[in-house]
DNA sequence: CACAACAGTTGTGTGCTTACAATGGTTACC
DNA sequence: GGTAACCATTGTAAGCACACAACTGTTGTG
């Protein structure tokens, strides 16, 4: 388990908590600057590729159903999301973003995709080699 | 403001939100392994470097003052902080860690500065480089 | 010594994130 | 066509993270 890394490795990972924990908080950041809050705010991120149906979007952001319904109830009445009947299953409901969700995902995606600020630090080089480095380290693992 | 960063910047952001907010949430994780919530967590580690007064606890973890009475209440049952009677002040408290609380704090602090697995994919020069790249990045600014 | 300023606490209330059990409508399968 | 499996919802409950107003005791100050 405990690999016991090289001194490096937790200087890496410090930087980086800095850099991206930076500021308070992102989730706060996300919250405030589109109303509605973080967990919610993830389940619109789920949606932007496409509707899902309520046990997947459970699934995939590792909810109970009933959990899901109240995220999801409280998604439409805020006008941000959409329940549909799925046309071959009458069981079951699809959800999909309204024009506000999206604008409300995008916003979000935004926020949460912009670089820390301290990255201006460095030169167009060193960023080009940080990114190849870190891309490495973080390449998809399952 | 928004000074548009070069795409590698949005790499390297992307990346490192993955190694550092990797798996299941690092605060649950502390939280699990400690028995006490993250926000409590947050206090204790404020109380490693020494003994705090109710106030400057508070105004160092942003919270105000009657939530930090409430944690530092629950913090004490559970027997990981007392409070004392400042000596040149009886109107404030010093609020100090047990030793109990000591151990859950650099249980907390040992979680938290493990590096992501991710990293044992480079090599020890790539680390090296890598963490001098990110400590320009995270220097200290205020 | 009265009185403002300060430290901390109590009390009240709210919103968010979950969990679990039970229910109702649908579908699939024997 | 009856029954088991499945989809989603309702209902209940609990813990956590705060915020704000009002109050008690203490200190410093004119």
């Amino acid at each position: 388990m405990t690999q016991s890394f090289p001194a490096a490795a937790y200087r890496a990972h410090s930087a980086m908590q800095k850099l991206v924990l930076n500021q308070r908080d992102v989730r706060t950041a996300v919250a405030e600057a589109t109303g509605v809050s973080f967990t919610r705010v993830r389940a619109l991120r789920r949606l932007v590729h496409g509707p899902l149906r309520m046990s997947e979007l459970a699934a995939r952001l590792g909810w109970d159903k009933p959990y899901t319904t109240i995220v999801v109830d409280d998604l439409e009445q805020r006008g941000l999301a959409t329940r549909t009947v799925a046309p071959d299953d009458r069981r079951a409901k699809l959800v999909d973003l309204t024009e506000q969700g999206r604008a409300v995902a995008i916003t979000a995606i935004q926020i949460l995709s912009e670089p820390a600020p301290g990255l201006a630090r460095l030169t167009a080089d060193e960023l080009a080699l940080l990114a190849d480095l870190l891309e490495k380290a973080a390449a998809d693992e399952d």
